[in-house]
This record gives structure tokens, C-alpha cells and sequence, in this order.
DNA sequence: CGTCTTTGACCAGCGC
DNA sequence: GCGCTGGTCAAAGACG
């Protein structure tokens, strides 16, 4: 360490000067020999033996001052030493303490996703149910696919303490959305409460510009929203009068090819048949229901079908449930290039 | 002519 | 109070 060799060094540098003065004291003696030529002999002898005697001296101090230097250094190095092992420990139990939060993560990770089950209640049981019925007909389903399948559902609420005690969730969640890692994980953003407006957020891969999810909407506005480049496109309801339900169509910032539509609001009406064949088989209750294609009611549907990767996702709304129950329907949706020609058929793969 | 989309204007909420 | 941003309105145009 840079310590011994400093340390060596001006010791090095020491010993040259001790050299040096050895080397000057010969010197002067050579001189006074020299000098002692020209006068009397005897007094020159006791002149050199008392210049001798001074010279031995000082250079006795001389070697006890370096010895006490040298006794001093050791033990400055000696407690430099500790300090240095004190020091490299901490630094070790703080790389030791890291790597464990870092294996720890991905468990805390699975936990939360676990509570979310948990929070779904008995209907939470339907990812459960669908995935390990897609496993019995020996469907594969990896840990990124059932990442995939996650219900990416976004309850928004716009209480401000709530919003705030949320804020570290969501900065998570933000740095695994940024990184793409997961997706379509489940996400709840906030729920709905009292008579504040349900919103449901679904993210799905979808080419068209907007999903199919069975009913008709009036496109009222555009707005590019910061820092997404892409427009986002605001719907009303045309199914019935007056229907309070309104979506916002978004394409992902980090994904373009995946739509991301929010939902507000509780339709007034019965749904369409298109919508009610999937919703009579998830709840009775009111309920949004999505699939991620507009083709479903296209000539070319048959040719052309859809790309789902998380789409259907129900949200019951009613006065017991006070807005806050929440069920979910996840399945493992067909890859890219899987035919999925009806809802029904949908239903009937799903099962 | 009715319906729908587009798009600029307006408004409300929020942070500084 | 001001500016920014998201959400909505409404007039104008397109389309069947």
C-alpha cells in the first residue's frame, strides 16, 4: 500500500542522510589529519580525539531520534493497519448486506404479486385456475409467459395521501416498466372509493387502433400527452345516452405495438351481445370486458386474427363492492400467428 | 343529412 | 398568481 512504500522511502531517505553525515564527519576528519600536518602533533591528537568524541555523539542522538521516529511510524502503521482491516470488514459486510437485498427482491417481487391475489379474493382464483388448466392440456408456461399473463389493471384514484403513500410502489413499478421487464405485470395504481369513477387500465397487444371490447364509442378528443409521443385518443360511450363510461386509447411508450386502454365508469346499459358472450361467463354483475381486437366484428376477422397477449379483464362495479372489488380473468392468450376466431372460442381455449 | 372524426380552444387541477 | 398538463367541448369538415 502506498503507506509501507512512503514509509520505506523515507526511510531509504533517511539512511542516505545518515550516509551523508557519516561521509561529511570522515570528510572533516580527513581535513583536520590534513591541517595537523603543519602544527604541533600532540595538541592536534587531542584536538582530533575531542572532535571525534562531539562527532560520535551527535551521531548517537542522531540514531536515537530515528529510532524514536522509527518506533513512532510502526505504531502509526500499526493503527493505520487496523483501521485498514476495520475499514475493508465494513466494506465487506456492506457488499455482503447488498447482495442479499438483491436475491431478497425478486421474493419481495412474487409477494406483493401474491398479495394482489390475495386482495382479488375468491375470483383471484381464475389466474390460478386458467393457468394451471392451460398446464394440464400440457401447454408450457414459463415464468416470463406468466409475467405476460399478469393483469395489468390500473385503478385510479386521485386521493392525494393515498396517491403519495403509493409513490414508492409506483417509482418500482416504474423502474421495472423502464426496463421492460414486466409489462402486463398486475398493477394497481389506486382503487375507486365512495362515488369517485372506477378506472381500469388494460394493456394489450393490439395492431388496430383501438380494441374491440364489444361496445360502441365516440371519439371526443385527442391529446399528445408528455412524454409520450404517441396521441392519446379519448372515447364516450354510444351504446346508450347518456352512459357515463369513457376510455382513453394510448399506444405504450416502450412497446408501441401494445395498447394501453383505460376505462371509467360504469355502463348504464345491458351490454352488447359481443360483450355479454365473455361477460356471462365471468360474472353476472356489471362488468368491462376486453379483448384487444377490432376484427371480431370484421369481414376479415378470419383472416386475420388477433393478437392478444393479457386481455380480458372484468370489473364489477356495484353498490355492495363500493367500487373496490375487483376480479380478474387472465389467461394465457395465444401467441402471435394463434388463431382465436370468437370470443367463444376464446372462452372454449381459455378453458 | 346524420354521424363521426379532427383539432383548436377552454377549463380545472396541481406544483412552484 | 402563473404556468403546465390533462381532460373536455364544440365547430368544422369528411364520409356514407
Amino acid at each position: 500500500m502506498g503507506i509501507d512504500l512512503s514509509l520505506k522511502f523515507e526511510a531509504e531517505e533517511k539512511d542516505k542522510d545518515e550516509e551523508g553525515s557519516k561521509h561529511s564527519c570522515s570528510e572533516n576528519k580527513e581535513d583536520e589529519e590534513h591541517d595537523a600536518s603543519s602544527g604541533d602533533e600532540d595538541e592536534q591528537m587531542v584536538k582530533e580525539d575531542e572532535e571525534e568524541d562531539s562527532c560520535l555523539g551527535s551521531r548517537t542522538r542522531e540514531e536515537e531520534n530515528e529510532r524514536e521516529e522509527i518506533l513512532q511510524l510502526q505504531i502509526q502503521m500499526e493503527s493505520v493497519k487496523e483501521e485498514n482491516t476495520r475499514l475493508r470488514k465494513l466494506v465487506e459486510q456492506t457488499l455482503e448486506d447488498y447482495r442479499h437485498l438483491e436475491m431478497k427482491f425478486p421474493v419481495i417481487d412474487q409477494t406483493k404479486k401474491m398479495g394482489l391475489e390475495t386482495f382479488l379474493g375468491a375470483k383471484g382464483k381464475w389466474c390460478v385456475d386458467i393457468t394451471s388448466k392451460a398446464r394440464k392440456r400440457g401447454a408450457e408456461i414459463s415464468p416470463s409467459v406468466e409475467r405476460e399473463l399478469g393483469l395489468s389493471l390500473s385503478l385510479q384514484k386521485k386521493q392525494k395521501q393515498e396517491e403519495s403513500k403509493e409513490a414508492v410502489q409506483s417509482h418500482h413499478q416504474q423502474r421495472y416498466n423502464n426496463s421492460s421487464l414486466d409489462m402486463n405485470a398486475p398493477r394497481i395504481i389506486s382503487s375507486s372509493q365512495g362515488n369517485r369513477k372506477a378506472r381500469v387500465s388494460v394493456r394489450a397487444r393490439c395492431e388496430t387502433a383501438t380494441m374491440n371490447d364489444g361496445c360502441q364509442w365516440r371519439k371526443y378528443g385527442q391529446k399528445t400527452a408528455k412524454g409520450n409521443p404517441c396521441p392519446r385518443a379519448y372515447y364516450r360511450c354510444t351504446v346508450a345516452p347518456g352512459c357515463p363510461v369513457r376510455k382513453q386509447v394510448q399506444r405504450c411508450l416502450e412497446d408501441m405495438s401494445i395498447l394501453i386502454t383505460t376505462y371509467e365508469g360504469t355502463h348504464n346499459h345491458p351490454l352488447p351481445v359481443g360483450a355479454t358472450a365473455m361477460a356471462s361467463t365471468a360474472s353476472t354483475s356489471p362488468f368491462l370486458l376486453l379483448d384487444s381486437s377490432d376484427n371480431l366484428s370484421h369481414p376479415s376477422y378470419y383472416q386475420t386474427p388477433p393478437i392478444i397477449d393479457s386481455s380480458l379483464i372484468t370489473y364489477p362495479q356495484n353498490s355492495t363492492t363500493n367500487n373496490r372489488t375487483i376480479r380478474s380473468l387472465n389467461f394465457d392468450g395465444p401467441s402471435r400467428g394463434d388463431h382465436v376466431s370468437s370470443p367463444q372460442n376464446q372462452l372454449n381455449w381459455m378453458m
